[in-house]
Formats: C-alpha cells, structure tokens, sequence
DNA sequence: GCCGTTTTCGGCCCGACTGTTTTCAGTCG
C-alpha cells in the first residue's frame, strides 16, 4: 500500500486528538496538528522524499522526532504511538470530539466518569439524562449533545460543501443582508474567498454604522433552520441546506485587519501574528497595535505592509511559501480568468453533450474565447455514444465547414481519446494524426495498482500523437475516490515528451487539485485548464479551475490555453 | 514537539460566545 501525504496527516491527526483528550502539553500537540498541515500542503509525496532518503526536519514544523515518526508511518504503514493510544483509549472518542460543542475536556469527562465510548452511548447517556449530572455540563448541552448524536446517527457526519453549491446558497443570503440598514461593507471570507474547492462553513464579515440592526436581520432570514450564537458582534446559524453561516461585525477601522483574520488560514495568520510579534506589533482582527496604539488595520494592503510584506492573494494564504515569497517579493503573477484564449475540452450532441457543434462554438466565441476544442468521446467510452473511426472523420470534415462561417474564432479538430487498460489509445494514429489536439483521458478499469495505472498512462503517452491528459486523478469531490497514479512520475515524463496534464474545471471534479498544479509549476508541465463541458452553460465552469489553478500558484505563462490558436498548436506538436 | 537577527532553553496567536457558574472553563474559528 503506498502512503499517501494524507494518510500521515491523518496519524498524526489522530495522536494530537489522543494527547489531547490526555490533557497533554498543548504545544506539543499543537506540533503534530501543525506536521498534519504541512504534509498535507506538500506538494511533494512525502513517501518520496523518505525513499531518497531527504531530509525531512527541512520542512517547517518537522524536527528530528516527527522526521523518524514520518519514517516510521512510510516504511510500516502504521506508527506504534498511534497503536499504543488506541489499546489506552477507545478510538470512538475521537468522533466525539468532532461533534461540536464537545472538545477534549468534555470527552475526557465523559468517558472517565460515565464510560462513555463513543457517540452512540453518548446518546444513550443523554437520553437518560445522566450527563447533565456532570460537573460542567448542564441541561442544555446535555440536550444540544443528544440533538446532534442523533443527527449523526441519521445522516453520517456533517461533510464540506462544494464552492459551486457554497455559492449558490451565500448568494440569496448576502443579497438579503444587502439590503440591512446602515450596512456598508459586506464580504464572504473564510476558505470560500480562498477559493477552497470545498468549504466547512460560510464566515461572512461586515461593516455598518451604529445602530444597524444587521445581527437581527441575520438570525430571521428566512432560510435559518437553527441559531448557533447571537452576539453584537458575532453570530452563528445553521441554513436549511446544513451549512453554517457565521457573521462578523467589526468597524470600519478594523475592516482589513479582520478580514485578514477571518480570510485566514488559521496557518497563514499565525505566521503573520508571529512576524509581527518580532516587531513587537499585536495583530488581531481589530488591527495592527504596537504598545496598545493601532499602527494599521483599514486596509488588508496596510496588515501586510506593517509587517513587511507586499500584499497576498487569499488564494496563497496557506502558509506554504507564500509568505517567504512575499518577503523576497517574489510571489507570482496568478493567472486570471481574462488570460485565457479558450477552452481544451467540450462535448457536443455527437457524444454525450447537450448542444450541437454550432451552438458550442457560438457560446465559446460569446466568452471572448479564439477557440474551443469539441472533444467527443472515442467508441470505447459506449456509454457516452463514443465515436467510431467512421464518425471521427465526419465530425473533421463538420469542423472544417463549421470553421468557414468565422474569422477570428475556431473550433479545434480533438477528441477526448479512450486510454485502454493496455496503454494503447482507443483510435488509430491514422485518424489521431488528422487532429489538432489530443484528449486522453482513462475511464476503466480504475481499481489498477498503482504502479501499473502508472504505467498505463506512461506507455499512452509515448504515442506522438497523445497531447493533454485530462481529468488526470479521475475523483469526483466527495464521491469517487482519485484512482492509484503516481502523478510526479507522470508530470516528469510529460517535461521530456513535451505533454500536458488538464485541470479539469467542472466543480465537483477540479482535477487536478491546488497541491498537484503546484507540482506542475514546479517540474515545468503547462496546464490545460479546461471545462469539460456538456453544455452550454457548463462553459462558465471555467472560473472554478482559475480559482484552483490560483491555489495552485499557476501564472499565465503556466498555462496552456492563455496562448493563442497559433502558438497552442506549434506549442502542442511533438517531434 | 518545534524553533532561534535575544539560538540549545523558554517560549509557543488571539479573542468571542455559551453555559454553567458567581468569575470562568470550554469550545470554536
């Protein structure tokens, strides 16, 4: 089994959430909760760098210990503190303390003095109204635990939402607020404004005069299913949809620093907070302070500045790199939606789409686009009404007419070609040869190991005619699981054959993800952003793949599709 | 457990809200 980045996290997750139930030293927790986050930010696979045996205690929050600990979870699969505490503790504690309201002291007291194990005795508990006997609990967290253990019961754990369902629900919302009284800033922040693919909760902050009445607005929208928190300056609600929304109100003097805090990560600002530390600046959400005096805060441009620091993007804020690349003022130029030339993958009627060839183009050249490449499925993908050698020459030949009727717009001649279990490509290199752009993308056989999925790829990419790998993991967010692909092995390959990997942009798939299009900068690969679309409207997916090819630090220059029709194809021909 | 332009010890980001308390711990972001 490999070890992916994520599987360490998770170790290492799991030991901070033991220690802490123990009550250990919370620094010391902190440290493993912060290796988590590094490691899953990496770029690079961990189990990699052990194997060519790096130096791992170069990455930050990794010293000599959690170094060994890595070792240890990459030659083993497994780390012997994590086996220890779980014969010390049951490891149902640690999906209580996901629940909210439930932290590490209330599991520790729930499982000392009652024997609690996991949630569905804690539901039991609560239902016999044993816990509100507790020292420090009451009636009502007593009644918030059992509510939400039999929530969980009902619908499995709470899990993030996609930013394109994320938006459609804050956007009502945000409309509704608008129009409160007195307000005169109103901004989402949070992962949403660092355009995560998917969000846990929605944090949106304000600006009003006195008096605004914005809190009360909030908490009576009509889409409200539960009230968390109400303060003055802060609430929380859960909508209809589950997905918590909380509010900030600061003062306008505040606003940058806040949103500054509340854009986050909780990683980037800590960083911040330290470098500003060494100054001897306190920097909250209310601004920047040396010796009680505010020195910055009204603008985010002024938090960065008073730290020495040129302004960051929300899209870097991880705190993985970005601030070093501040300090150097070296951060890159992110690539915009307006950077693009046109679109590298699309469907129409002809396979599994929804509109004629005419209308795609119609609606491609509406978005400003030069191009768009049709890239209907080849036969073996049957399902979609995948195209035999036959119908490929009739869909060149309806390219060609349909070319005739414009000047400075094209339709590219592609398809988005099968990659079969063996390799070898779903259509001949006689047909392959009269395309401009080749599509591979695999679409069986997906349980491969992953070393032969590798090695299916690799040996599709030695054909010539093999341009862009497209949806290159093949996950859906939240669904379907990327299949097993050793994908720096891929991209390495890609820099010496002169191939492409794809961002895909549909919303549920953003495939490739920020860590792998970070890699793709950084080993030289271009990347196809590209929609996928099915319809005409899936055109306009195009922003989410801009966001995740932001997050991912890609630049024009990175890009594929920022070059036009000319310079793409010559780009794109191999020999 | 990590880290260092105060470097091998003594720090480690900061504040709001709730519930259970009578001054604050726990949780959350």
């Amino acid at each position: 089994m490999p070890i992916h980045n994520s599987d360490i996290a998770d170790i290492f997750n799991r030991v901070a959430d033991f220690l802490d139930i123990q009550d250990k030293n919370q620094f010391r927790i902190r440290a493993y909760r912060n290796a988590a986050r590094t490691v899953t930010s990496l770029s690079k696979n961990v189990a990699g760098l052990v194997e060519k045996d790096e130096d791992l205690t170069r990455l930050s929050g990794i010293g000599k210990d959690l170094a060994g600990k890595i070792k240890e979870i990459v030659e083993t699969g497994t780390l012997k503190q994590l086996e220890e505490l779980e014969k010390e503790m049951p490891p149902g504690l640690l999906q209580m303390m996901k629940m909210s309201t439930i932290g590490p002291k209330r599991v520790k007291a729930l499982y000392e003095n009652l024997g609690v194990r996991n949630i569905k005795e804690l539901e039991e508990m609560a239902k016999g109204g044993k816990i509100s006997d507790l020292e420090g609990f009451g009636q009502k967290t007593q009644q918030k635990i059992l509510e939400e253990a039999q929530r969980i019961r009902k619908r499995g754990k709470a899990h993030r939402t996609r930013l394109v369902k994320a938006e459609r629900v804050i956007q009502p919302l945000l409309d509704y607020l608008q129009e409160t009284k007195g307000l005169k800033k109103l901004q989402v922040a949070g992962s949403f404004r660092r355009c995560k693919e998917t969000v846990g909760d929605i944090d949106v902050l304000a600006t009003c005069k006195r008096g605004s009445n914005i809190m009360d607005r909030f908490v009576t929208y009509e889409d409200v299913k539960e009230i968390i928190a109400k303060g003055k300056t802060k609430s929380s609600v859960i909508l209809r949809t589950g997905l918590q929304v909380d509010l900030r109100v600061v003062q306008q003097v505040s606003y940058g620093a806040a949103l500054v805090y509340f854009t986050g990560s909780k990683a980037h600002n800590i960083a911040i907070r330290k470098r500003g530390q060494k100054d001897d600046l306190k920097i909250n959400e209310y601004g920047v302070f040396k010796n009680d005096e505010r020195v910055a805060g009204k603008t985010e441009e002024e938090v960065y500045h008073s730290v020495n620091l040129t302004y960051i993007e929300p899209e870097l804020r991880e705190n993985n790199g970005e601030i070093e690349a501040a300090v150097q003022n070296n951060l890159p130029d992110l690539i915009e939606l307006s950077d693009l030339n046109g679109d590298l993958q699309s469907h129409t009627k002809e396979s599994d789409g929804k509109f004629s060839m005419e209308e795609m183009a119609e609606a491609a050249k509406d978005l400003g686009y030069e191009y768009l490449a049709v890239t209907d499925h080849s036969k073996r993908v049957a399902m979609a009404g995948g195209l035999d050698e036959k119908r490929v020459e009739k869909q060149i030949e309806k390219v060609e007419k349909v070319n005739k009727n414009y000047k400075n717009f094209r339709i590219i001649k592609s398809m988005e070609v099968d990659i079969l279990e063996d390799g070898s490509l779903d259509l001949p290199n006689s047909i392959l040869s009269e395309l401009e752009v080749v599509v591979c993308a695999v679409h069986y056989h997906r349980d491969m190991s992953r070393k032969k999925q590798t090695k299916r790829v690799l040996k599709a990419m030695e054909n010539p005619f093999f341009h862009i790998l497209a949806h290159p993991t093949g996950r859906i967010i939240g669904e379907r699981e990327p299949y097993e692909i050793d994908l720096e092995e891929i991209m390495k390959e890609m820099v010496n054959n002169g191939c492409f990997i794809e961002l895909n942009a549909q919303p549920d798939r953003l495939d490739i993800s920020d860590t792998y299009c970070r890699m793709a900068r950084e080993i030289g690969v271009k990347v196809a952003i590209s929609t996928d679309a099915h319809s005409i409207s899936d055109l306009n997916f195009m922003r989410f793949g801009i966001y995740q090819g932001r997050r991912g630090w890609l630049e024009p220059d990175d890009v594929l599709n920022t070059r036009p029709y000319k310079s793409l194809l010559k780009l794109v021909q191999r020999n």
